[in-house]
DNA sequence: ATTTTTATTGAGACTCTATATCATTATTTT
DNA sequence: AAAATAATGATATAGAGTCTCAATAAAAAT
């Protein structure tokens, strides 16, 4: 299960027809070295500076398919652009984050999946995920609002 | 309460020091005409048609203010841009998304204030919203997937 | 192994959302 | 009425993300 990202890509690739290239393999690799929330230009950067030459557009590509695979996931907008992290080999998880500092706390509720089952049955609809956002201030920062 | 979010602008800009103009004016009428969702340049588009001349920047600008009154809140992010809805006078309530079709229908939950008092209790957090949105796939789209 | 087919890549152009600049105008205070 | 200062609109600018296309490389076919 763990470590196993890269068949579970190279799988999704297959049944689209797409191909497994170097390129992606450095990108894949790259998200799963760090358990971390990151953007497209970070994850850019960070692979130019293992020495790997990945292009901006393959970057944005890949993420793209990691996204559309289920083995990376959108998390939130910050400074007006898109973060992700991986969630393959990871337990579901929400975000608290701190108006504040913007520090993000993960955690895990044992109310959503309940939440989920009265949606489907309530709405016919096949729930396929969520994602849940928690706003506030933490200990630190409370008081500091002005 | 119902009607009353031109005197809650009022006061938020009075206390920041900011001024009550006829363009402001004009944005939080129309946000408030309608019960939907909608993005800025839809928004400035509305205004137009009203023969309400209001520029795109002062669209922009005035959302920002609407946001930070809590008069307005941001909902999600779809085709890479921002939507926003009215929320004074409204119960809180959160977004079911049809990944086919695109459908957004409201829903309130019970479980979502236990999951916030939760929160405050464990990390010492101020909690002042969440939000929330779960993903699927409505009765007509249902294994359209492809 | 070679050839053929076709997806992918990278560079840069481009689109679009959103913000910044700044001279002019309008609101608020004195 | 005058002074102080915030807001506006036109436009420039920034930034995220996508698109184009010729060159390349992966996979399939021979
Ligand atoms: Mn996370
Ligand atoms: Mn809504
Ligand atoms: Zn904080
Ligand atoms: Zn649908």
């Amino acid at each position: 299960m763990a470590g196993d990202e890269e068949q579970v890509f190279r799988n999704f690739l297959a049944r689209k027809g797409r191909r497994w290239t170097p390129e992606r393999k450095a990108v894949l690799r790259e998200v799963f070295a760090h358990h971390d929330h990151f953007d497209a230009e970070e994850l850019h950067r960070r692979l130019r500076a293992r020495g790997l030459t990945v292009s901006r557009a393959s970057v944005y590509r890949t993420l793209g398919l990691l996204v559309e695979s289920g083995l990376v996931a959108e998390v939130f907008v910050e400074d007006g652009h898109m973060h992700y992290e991986h969630v393959y080999g990871h337990e579901q998880h929400s975000h608290l984050r701190c108006l504040g500092c913007r520090r993000v706390i993960e955690f895990r509720d044992e109310a959503l999946p309940g939440v989920e089952a009265r949606l489907a049955a309530a709405h016919h609809f096949q729930v396929t995920g969520h994602k849940l956002e928690v706003y506030g201030w933490c200990a630190a920062c409370q008081g500091k609002e002005g």
